[in-house]
DNA sequence: CCCAACCTGACACCGGGCTGAACGCCAGCG
DNA sequence: CGCTGGCGTTCAGCCCGGTGTCAGGTTGGG
């Protein structure tokens, strides 16, 4: 599944991202509505987690706008352990379901497991690439020649690339990705991967920009 | 399709014979065992959604009975939220999927949907998978050298993976179907189960994506 | 031409996965 | 009541492939 995390407290936001990345799920982490709005009008992502109060304004208000604008995916309340009305304004709101802080990760494992199942009956969308044909949930490629299969951090690279396809990231961007804040890889780690990607999709599929970082080509 | 429905509890028995009415199945209300095993033997059904805790006896005991009399109609176990004991014995028993009290109406429907794919319309469907021949209603598998026997979590295992097949279904995702959401299990069991059914189906049905999941093979 | 950034083949380590074997549990049976 | 066989689970040791590091080569900008 493609999951977006909308957090803004560092350790719960990196907590929270590293166990449902652990479980297989595409995941997404912005800490801020309007990095969260611009994601969902970019990315079709299966699931939304909701943190209520951040930065930049209300968690409520922004997911009553989503729905009233005819967003359907599904969405998860994370919120303060005394904060009922807020929940309850939550489902009113068009909440499916909520998490009350501090919380186990593993209820929150449960609670998606849920979510994945209730609507596990849509087919899994298809993103183009190129000669690809990508299914983010079930983990695979298809190419001209076959399947092509890749490892974890292939996978992490190469979803982090189609969130913004034909637009720069960042080699940091990328880094952070695979290796939380803390770990500091002093290697070139991150120009090894892709340069797996590019043996196994091809060239042309990720081209480089000096000094600044990546992009996926549009080309066919 | 029809469904039989077996449930004491007045309002939620009501509540769940109109939802799946409400979707075009014929439904029979029972709310006793005795009445159960009368409407079974009368009528074949294609789904029976069995509560657990019943007036004149446990429900497992009735699944159990059923099944020993080579009754194959798949069966989904409503049972509550701290039974957890139950929920495993219910799998063990012969049931094919559970849903926990209190469970969303739309989740209900995803499962009967569900349920309806995997054994839609003709009586015995039978999958193909490679060199063999399945037939998921009667529990049995057809091959080269003869017929192959699994056991019931053999089965759990194999129909996880063939509802997705070709696609990656992560350990997690079996490991859940195994044992509910809580129970705590820090072993390999999986894994055991993974090598047990490719000594019976033989190698390059199932294969592994390290750190990702299993998937089944498209390879004849 | 020089240097920085990047590419890529090679390699060692380590942790996840595989599997044979043993153990515990339960049901059936004499 | 003990025996037995089937099944689920655990354990230990081996294997293997993903991961990170390095070195040497290549590219591109100044």
């Amino acid at each position: 599944m493609r999951i977006l995390l909308v957090e803004d407290d560092q350790g719960l936001g990196a907590a929270v991202r590293d166990q449902i990345m652990g479980e297989g799920h595409a995941t997404d982490w912005v800490q801020t509505l309007a990095d969260a709005g611009h994601a969902m009008r970019t990315v079709p992502y299966d699931l939304v987690l909701l943190d209520l109060m951040l930065p930049d304004g209300r968690g409520l208000d922004f997911l009553r706008a989503r729905r009233g604008a005819g967003e359907v995916t599904p969405v998860i309340i994370l919120t303060a352990r005394d904060q009922i009305t807020d929940r309850i304004a939550g489902l009113n709101a068009g909440a499916d379901d909520y998490l009350v802080k501090p919380f186990d990760l593993a209820e929150l494992s449960a609670r998606i497991g849920a979510v994945a199942r209730r609507y596990s009956g849509n087919p899994n969308p298809q993103i183009d690439l190129g000669p690809y044909s990508i299914d983010l949930a079930a983990k695979s490629i298809f190419g001209p020649q076959g399947d092509v299969t890749l490892t974890q951090r292939e996978w992490v690279i190469l979803e982090c690339l189609l969130q913004r396809p034909g637009q720069l990231v960042p080699k940091s961007a990328l880094e952070e990705r695979l290796y939380a804040f803390d770990a500091e890889v002093e290697s070139n780690t991150i120009e090894v991967y892709i340069s797996r990607l590019r043996k196994k999709l091809g060239a042309g599929i990720i081209e480089t920009q000096r000094g600044l970082g990546y992009r996926l080509g549009l080309a066919a």
